[in-house]
RNA sequence: CGGGGCGUGGCGCAGUCUGGUAGCGCGCCUGCUUUGGGAGCAGGAAGUCGGGGGUUCGAAUCCCUCCGCCCCGACCA
């Protein structure tokens, strides 16, 4: 390809509403451009990249024996009501009607489309297993599209679909998706960390997720160095530290004191002189419209999502202050756990076996000391908080961290969930109906780009892998009106072509110093420059990576060029 | 949905407080010079100042209203 007759609209400044390097970098670079808030255009540069991900997705899946299919994105209600989840999800999903007033959705996802057809095609346990996949647009409402592709209200997936007879089946599936994530992310040059993780909406047993750490992602994980324990946030686990200060032995009666204006933990400590750790944070939540008070140590976090699924609720929020007031008779600075009344007790198992602590009074400006679990209150325990840095992983009792990172891939044993609820059933070979489990395996193509620049770029631009990057080479004529530089460089480009390098000709009339900003902004990983030393028979050989570059003869340059760009390949590694 | 910010040639911004008919840098077009790290000179094109309404002799500027975009929170498969 010629630049100069591709249109790259790259851009000297960071776009204003850009906060985060990919995106800036993918607008500067002139891949992207933005349509409306989560709505985005991709140009050339962003195809190409994006076409080579999907290639290798699709030679991964392919290897693992999974078939390509395609469903509409736009889908009937119908489908979505047959499972549920047409009332299960809320407002992240499109909704619209058709001119007979007729119920469609777009597709977020497609367990329900896919489990339909399987509904009208699979019938024999002769048919099975089988892995069904697509490359497809998701549309998804999400209330604050945000980080340019990082979270879109519309984005490219590959997911995955698996049928098989019975769970071991599902687990060789799983195992198979596994491995060949592994691969694909491998092979598109991204540094990350497979996770154990929450299903969510999804359903089912057991899920895990792909996350590459960045300071951009939107995500927490927890890791343990020491023992290889890795989980997302929402599921992780770990001991708390021991409290900032032993619990005073002995056994006292719960005892008020006055603690004016103090509602929060800190303002409270104030009056007793204990640390945080030494008291008790209660909070009012509503659980599937029945009030509860979560009961946490002072210094912890709760993790909603834990509690939900702790509790099966679908539906969970902080109380309102009046309902606090009126099922309490006090404001939310001062409940506690002793004299609740009707309000469902629930505290977290941090607080297990700790005596004598400090909590609010359920009367106002009060606190009260000498409070211990299980004697002055009877409560179900559960693991309800939220992984700090420095807890204590379970198997090795070393610190845990937190990391930020972003989800590029997820993938799901749904179980039953979905074949069950739409009546997917086979006949086994005693001629007994069966019905199939399933999993469910996403990734998403544009986080894969964004991930990618993310943790490959530099003041310069984007430092993107050879086997991802719009172009391997790029072939830079210092001067186009020399006629030798010129000639020689398209008669390299083209042999190049030739060779099966995927190489651009930067034929316009620039002075070479802006061309040289403008093919390192964009990424591509090798500049090939034809210039003063031809009259040597030389042209020179840049990484953009290192930045190391060294002379090559134009006999050789092909031959070389090939070499390094074979050793730049991202290979699959060990699975992880 | 709550809080904050922004909206002026393609991009980045000034001008708004204090009303007087739009400016800077980059980019773009033409010519000449230049040619290994975002060239120089000269000339030029390009803006419903987000939309609508109002106040005023006069509105980018003041008032009302609507829209859009970004950030934080809530939410999130």
């Amino acid at each position: 390809m010629r630049w100069s007759r591709l249109h790259i609209p790259t851009l000297r400044d960071d776009p204003a509403e850009a906060e985060v390097v990919s995106h800036k970098l993918l607008l500067r670079a002139g891949y992207i451009r933005q349509l409306s808030a989560g709505l985005f255009c991709y140009l050339y540069l962003a195809k190409r990249s994006l076409r080579k991900i999907e290639r290798i997705v699709r030679q991964e899946m392919d290897a693992i024996g999974a078939q390509e299919i395609y469903t509409p994105e736009l889908h009937p209600a119908d489908v979505w009501k047959r499972s549920g989840r047409w009332d299960d999800i809320g407002s992240d999903m499109f909704r619209l009607k058709d001119r007979w007033g007729r119920e469609l959705c777009l597709g977020m996802t497609e367990e329900e489309v896919v489990t339909s057809i399987a509904v009208g095609e699979l019938r024999s346990y002769k048919q099975l297993p089988q892995i069904w996949y697509q490359i497809q647009a998701k549309f998804r409402d999400e209330p604050r599209p945000k980080a340019g592709l990082m979270r879109v209200r519309r984005f490219t997936m590959k997911d995955s679909y698996t049928f098989d007879m019975d769970s071991a089946g599902l687990d060789a599936a799983y195992a198979q998706h596994y491995k060949a994530y592994c691969r694909i992310f491998d092979r598109c040059g991204l540094d990350y960390l497979a996770v154990d993780a929450h299903s969510g909406a999804m359903g089912g047993s057991e899920s895990c997720e792909f996350m590459v750490p960045s300071p951009a992602g939107e995500d927490w994980l927890v890791e343990c160095q020491a023992s290889g324990y890795k989980a997302n946030l929402e599921k992780a686990v770990a001991n708390p530290q021991a409290p900032a200060s032993p619990d005073p032995a002995g056994e006292f009666v719960p005892e008020e004191f006055h603690t004016p204006g103090a509602k929060t933990i800190e303002e409270v400590s104030r009056f007793d002189d204990l640390p945080p750790s030494s008291h008790i944070k209660a909070l009012v939540m509503v659980l599937d419209g029945d009030p509860h008070m979560v009961l946490l140590r002072g210094d912890h976090q709760l993790s909603e999502t834990k509690l939900a699924s702790e509790t099966g609720c679908r539906e969970l929020r902080p109380a309102h202050p009046e309902e606090i007031e009126g099922w309490l008779g006090v404001g939310a600075g001062f409940v506690g756990p002793v004299g609740a009344g009707k309000v469902t007790l629930l505290a977290d198992t941090a607080l297990k076996d700790r005596r004598n602590m400090i909590c609010g009074a359920n009367k106002a400006e009060f606190h009260l000391r000498n409070v211990t679990p299980g004697r002055d209150f009877q409560t179900r325990f559960v693991d309800v908080r939220e992984v700090q840095d420095g807890d204590l992983d379970i198997v090795s009792g070393q610190p845990v961290r937190r990391v930020k990172a972003i989800e590029v891939g997820h993938i799901f044993k749904l179980g039953y969930k979905y074949s069950e609820s739409m009546g997917l059933s086979v006949l086994d070979e005693s001629g007994k109906a069966v019905t199939p489990i399933m999993g469910s395996y996403g990734i998403g193509i544009e986080r894969i780009l964004t991930g990618a620049i993310e943790q490959n770029h530099d003041d310069s631009g984007m430092v993107l892998p050879v086997s991802i990057a719009p172009f391997q080479v790029v072939v830079t004529p210092v001067n186009v009106k020399h006629d030798e530089q010129r000639e020689t460089a398209e008669a390299l480009h083209r042999d190049l072509c030739a060779a099966g390098v995927d190489a651009l000709l930067d034929d316009r009339p620039l002075r070479a110093g802006a061309k040289f900003k403008d093919a390192e902004l964009i990424g591509i990983p090798f500049r090939v420059t034809v210039g003063r030393k031809l009259s040597d028979g030389l042209v020179e050989v840049s990484d953009r990576k290192t930045g190391v570059s060294f002379d090559a003869t134009i006999e050789e340059i092909a031959k070389s060029l090939d070499r390094r760009i074979i050793e730049a390949m991202p290979i699959a590694k060990a699975v992880r």
